[in-house]
DNA sequence: TACGCGTGGCG
DNA sequence: TCGCCAAGCGT
């Protein structure tokens, strides 16, 4: 529960006039004259996965396909190749999925409401309100891991969040939202930046905080996270190793590959089989005849 | 609601 | 070293 106690005025105040300083203005995506194409490519790029990786291919998606016309018209299998290793490879599919929705239903643009956004292939509550507010200026309520982590942290002393947004927490986002529409707008990309840079996950910079005299934990003196056991994602010998390992190498060939250059992608040859069809399920593979595969055309 | 889904860097 | 974590989404 909020302690009620943590004034949300000042709140905005400091933590908007901390990123007119110290926010990374030199991020493409945020650039005046970025389209709403490169911030909806930055959002879907962004999910779950760091910004220092996903620059090179942002620069290298806008310079081939500017527009959402451009992508739709290439083969989806270029699109997951183009990918590379930014990782979770069905974004890029999604990414082809929504171009082609936005030439066939909004006339080649990004729609500008949540809800035609939330319609997207790709696009969850966070991509649709980041979207809607970096791109169109709409005060939504943007919640990310930066946003909740920084909300538990000043205003309920904790040092993490539940393990997934509820209700509850969705509610306190919402009515931390500063209620001028310019000062909600810095506020959205203002406090995901503050958890992303100075509220981290581990090892968080109070020092460097332009409200930790403010912020609930750390008057309380930053108590140790006593929540249920956040658990880890294993690696080693998963389908996600095994389906990385093959869609590396038809990543990496310009020609279709027979099984046979495809069955060392894994310790067990039955596991290796399952990935393969798995990955032709999703989309992600084509199989051809004579046990050949490549990326979709 | 809980889980599966890539990849790589960092403490 | 190795587990944790990173601008989540779909089922």
């Amino acid at each position: 529960m909020p302690s009620g106690r943590v004034p949300l005025a000042l709140l905005h105040e400091r933590v908007n006039a901390w990123y007119a300083t110290e926010g990374r203005a030199h991020l493409p995506w945020r650039h005046p004259d970025c389209p709403p194409w490169g911030v909806f490519l930055s959002e879907v790029m962004s999910q779950q996965t760091p910004l220092a990786r996903v620059e090179p291919i942002w620069h290298e998606w806008m310079e081939r396909w500017p527009t959402p016309a451009a992508l739709a018209a290439a083969a989806p299998g270029e699109a997951v190749r183009a990918w590379g290793r930014l990782g979770y490879p069905r974004r890029a599919l999604r990414l082809h999925e929504a171009a082609t929705a936005m030439v066939e239903r909004h006339d080649g643009q990004v729609p500008r409401t949540p809800e035609e956004l939330l319609a997207l292939p790709g696009v969850g509550a966070y991509t649709a309100a980041a979207v809607s507010c970096f791109a169109f200026g709409l005060p939504e309520v943007v919640v990310d891991t930066n946003v909740r982590r920084v909300l538990a942290r000043t205003l309920e002393g904790k040092a993490f969040p539940h393990l997934t947004l509820n209700r509850a927490e969705a509610r306190l986002a919402a009515a931390s939202m500063p209620a001028d529409r310019d000062t909600a707008n810095t506020w959205n990309v203002a406090v995901m930046e503050l958890g992303a840079l100075v509220c981290v996950a581990r090892g968080p910079r109070c020092g460097d905080c332009p409200v930790a005299d403010l912020c609930a934990w750390n008057l309380d003196g930053r108590p140790a996270y006593d929540g249920p056991p956040r658990r880890g994602q294993a690696w080693h010998g998963t389908d996600r190793q095994v389906r990385g390992e093959l869609l590396r190498r038809l990543r990496d060939s310009v020609t279709p590959l027979p099984v046979q250059a495809l069955e060392g992608s894994g310790d067990d040859p039955l596991q290796v089989m399952r990935c393969l069809d798995s990955l032709v399920a999703d989309g992600l593979v084509e199989p051809l005849p004579r046990r050949r595969y490549r990326l979709p055309a």
